[in-house]
DNA sequence: CTTTCATGTAAAAGCCCTTTACATGAGTCC
DNA sequence: GGACTCATGTAAAGGGCTTTTACATGAAAG
């Protein structure tokens, strides 16, 4: 019972914050050794406690990876929506925060980023995800803020456009900033990919111009 | 003895075909239940055999999954290198053909498509599998041919605008493509979302003008 | 016909998932 | 304070999966 006990963890019968320590836990497993890879049980040793102990937390192991992926939607949506600051101070600069907070996200939590866009791990999630809606309201604001310079003659449907920029940014996501692995025969960073594609489709659709950076205001 | 036991299958002591016949399965259950929910024994049982016989064809369950890798790969590259038929009649075309081969191989092979580019299932394959680089050398062809009209000095780094059609291939590829399960709210299908992006990269290339349809020849 | 060896089986060890019955102890009510 | 309650932990066990090892089978070659 000497402080240092309390200090560390408390050492009693009740772990007292086991949920979060196996959601941590499966986060770290699954960056090692992959979704597949990932063990409950280990899950739980890593936490201290006996294989069981998880059940009382989460109905079985599906339910502790859909709530990664829950609870990485939700940190998803809000480290996007911080990035776009509403378009501040223009919608240029702020979608180009935006891309890259993307991929600051899927490059700093690889597990939950996964387990987030996996095909195929809890098969369909009945539930609509509300961060995760969240998170693709995001896009679909900074692709209204862009387009709102184009005359409405030319304006694409901005659904459309938002699906175009979601598929885009999690292509170049997935493909180059996970892993790391494919990094040695890309000349590029996962940035300027994504940056570089992103500026020739604004200029497709007419929102910028010749010049690289846009005429500001 | 009957002769309809010889007409299914041989019912020998040695299967004569299991390798195939483990791969088909293998196909099979990842598209029902995930790469996670694959299991060895089942695959075997799908096949008739016992659960060590796999182990005569394949080192482990890994080395399983990085031939149904290999092999999808194989069967992708070619189907791309068909579709795009060396730009003929023309590369606009051609390119359309290709894409929607990308997006046909990611539906009709579900199971194929995820372990080819799912992250951290086999860790980091060691070789670097020809037939993934000879899909992405269909895909820098095209991009050669598409530049081809345009003067030297306006033409992008070929490998870079090869990323970019990759990523925007991929990104619509596993968010729109795979398991339809998302295609409730979205408005679309994969092969519209995908064209319609790339008409834009392309016009914002240079390579397009506002017609939607190029100018053929 | 006999030998060979690729390809199958059976059995077993070890891990994981999950359930069930039981244990612990923090907070609550008298 | 003392007893009760219930959330949260454990232990044990069943069943499935992976992988290894020793053995079996039979097609092909000599």
């Amino acid at each position: 019972m000497s402080p240092s006990d309390r200090w560390r963890r408390p050492h009693s019968y009740h772990h007292g914050n086991l949920k979060e320590v196996l959601l941590e836990a499966a986060r770290k497993l699954i960056e090692q050794y992959g979704p597949a890879g990932f063990s409950l049980t280990e899950a739980a040793r890593l936490a201290g406690v006996s294989p069981a102990a998880p059940y009382r937390h989460f109905r079985d192991r599906d339910a502790l990876l859909a709530e990664v992926a829950r609870s990485g939607f939700e940190r998803f949506a809000a480290r996007l929506d911080k990035a776009w600051n509403n378009g501040i101070p223009t919608p240029l600069s702020a979608f180009e925060h935006l891309g890259r907070a993307y991929l600051a996200f899927a490059r700093e939590e690889p597990a939950s980023y996964t387990v987030m866009f996996e095909t195929g791990l809890a098969e369909a999630p009945r539930e609509p995800m509300p961060a995760a809606e969240r998170a693709f309201d995001v896009l679909q604001q900074a692709a209204t803020a862009l387009c709102r310079q184009l005359p409405e003659s030319e304006r694409p449907p901005i659904k459309l456009m938002s699906l175009h920029i979601w598929a885009i940014s999690h292509g170049v996501a997935t493909l180059f900033a996970q892993g790391e692995l494919q990094a040695q025969k890309i000349p590029m960073n996962p940035e300027e990919i994504l940056e570089s594609a992103m500026l020739i489709y604004l200029k497709g659709l007419g929102i910028l111009t010749d010049t690289k950076q846009a005429p500001s205001s």
